[in-house]
DNA sequence: ATTATTTGTGCAATCGATTGCGAATTTGAG
DNA sequence: CTCAAATTCGCAATCGATTGCACAAATAAT
């Protein structure tokens, strides 16, 4: 059997509401019962019932992290981050993976909820559309933080990353490269980080004075079976282009292998960029140029903002949008002089 | 404030037991109450306090889950395959990484278990040679399963995969075609899945005819910076290497790296296979062979193992290990024909 | 019609820790 | 030495769900 707070209570000839106090370091307790105390504690084996406490406190200590896809380097970086943050202080991370499934996600977030964790961060699913389930929390101020694909139509704090930056330099780094013509292959646009780095890429074309043209523009789900759909499309174009920016490393990835099967030279006769830094960016050849996403960083951010909130939830937050930096990183398949 | 049993009980004239048990789908309640309390239990938003039946059961519905580290794709897909199962049976998943720190780990472990998970699947760190802290879920009987890195002097679940046979595989393989001197740069021998995988290829080299030659023999930790040490390493010996077998693609890419810079072609004048089959190594140039783990199948299997022991804690288990097969792929940089 | 079964519910204890309130003891000021 | 203030601690309720046991009602058996 397990040591309870009456057991060590009856040896010491104490009551269990002072041992409680002791463990838990309450000033009202005296410097030398609550050493004594502790001690003993420790002597017994004494291992605090964690159920019985959060279920008296209503506090878990748990944090719950939502995201589409686990083994995905990025996302996996962002747990990494979460995790090494909340361990350190004294939470416990539930991670789940929507798998970009709507249903999933629905009866997650349920599942969390229900388990009374004390916050949530999550990425929301490609195809959500509805946000109900969300209202669980909002509704009930439990903390809740979004990270990269956030949700516009909730208050919340959110991460993001600097997706029209991103997408602005990568672009304008293909052009000061001498890109004339210069084709991206998008996701989603329903999904504002797509949009947002679609928009960057437009701003640059325009600002450079070159011309947007819609045949250049493709839009998908940025697999690998898409991105080599999407290039064979591109390459079918009258006037073919002469650099390509993509939206994920995947498809740069794809690109660059169907152009090499075609004997089509990366960069000479075509650039590309891709987005996020997989890690086999840099090793293919031509390596892939990115946008370096702070994942891990951003993690870290995500679970400092969800802790301080779980710690402060008398005082009502002012939300903010946190814009994490980008890094053009510029590899071969970019690199012209 | 959150609807409870009391509050059903109340209007519907029944008791909490009542309640309880028909929402448990006790068979002692008459289908009619059944029916009945169920329905206006969903009409009043009642949402069980998980916690106060944990509490009082003493069962969490939680699986805790240890890796080394989250972002490595093998783990990440072992991770995946947990949760998949996991969500599907009703369990919740927590998941930290050690880092490979000792001291991390010993106290996951115990937080793990202080938070009362109903299960434990790890994959122990590289550094672990003291397993106390595993003692705490033996010792009580919580049902433990270990996976790719295991440990032999506990008794439990293992699932591995046959790093004997890929070892083995790789090496006879190279030889295969037409290697006479195979080198082999392995991992930390206290580690049972490195040791296996350096034996398969000693029992190759042997079963081939060929010498065991102690300098083409380098152990270390397996990172991208030990790995271009290694190489060096070998590249000093008087009488060169033409094949090598990494114990990890991750070095694998380091030596066909380094190889590259230095204008030795492989799969020609060296041939290279890596282990675990990376997303990289796929894609860099010259592919690399390699040998595949299915992480995911691993995590399915050992989500359903450990399930099928927190089901059935009154019948001890026979502790079985699975080893999972594992599959030559052979890519570029070993093929010569 | 009477007794023996079966079926459906309620009572009340229980899980272990927390906490508001009040009581007892000690300390300090005058 | 007296009385007030400060310090230290215990009582008992509480969180919400579960469950062994007892009891009442309904049904079956004789």
């Amino acid at each position: 059997m397990e040591v309870t707070i009456h057991d060590i209570a009856k040896k010491l000839n104490f009551s269990a509401s002072t041992i409680s106090r002791a463990l838990n370091n309450n000033l009202t307790i005296s410097e030398a019962s609550r050493k004594l105390i502790k001690k003993t504690a420790a002597e017994m084996g004494y291992r605090p019932n964690i159920l019985a406490a959060s279920f008296r406190t209503k506090r878990t200590n748990t944090i719950g992290v939502v995201v589409p896809l686990i083994n995905r380097h990025f996302f996996a970086s962002v747990i990494s981050g979460i995790e090494e943050v909340a361990y350190k202080r004294g939470f416990t991370v539930t991670i789940s993976q929507s798998k970009d499934n709507f249903e999933k996600e629905y009866k997650i977030v349920h599942t969390l909820f229900s388990n009374r964790v004390d916050g949530l961060i999550l990425s929301i699913g490609m195809n959500t559309a509805d946000f109900s389930h969300l209202k669980l929390f909002t509704d009930r101020n439990i903390p809740l933080v979004f990270f990269d694909r956030v949700v516009d139509e909730i208050e919340a704090h959110k991460i993001v990353i600097d997706d029209f930056g991103g997408g602005y330099r990568a672009t304008k780094h293909l052009i000061k490269q001498g890109a004339k013509r210069v084709a991206h292959i998008g996701g989603p646009l329903n999904l504002k980080i797509y949009k947002n780095r679609q928009d960057g890429y437009l701003k640059a074309i325009t600002e450079s004075g070159l011309e947007i043209e819609k045949s250049l523009i493709l839009n998908n789900s940025l697999t690998r079976v898409d991105g080599t759909l999407a290039i064979k499309k591109l390459m079918q174009n009258k006037k073919l282009p002469d650099a390509i920016f993509c939206a994920n490393d995947t498809t740069a990835l794809s690109v660059i292998i169907y152009l090499k099967e075609k004997g089509i030279k990366v960069p000479e006769d075509i650039m590309v960029v891709g987005f996020s830094n997989e890690p086999f960016s840099e090793v293919v050849t031509p390596s892939i140029s990115t946008i370096k996403q702070p994942g891990f960083l951003m993690g870290e951010k995500a679970a400092n903002l969800i802790i301080h909130q779980i710690n402060n939830k008398e005082i009502k937050p002012e939300f903010e949008t946190i814009t994490m930096p980008t890094e053009l990183i510029i590899r071969e398949s970019s690199r012209r002089k």
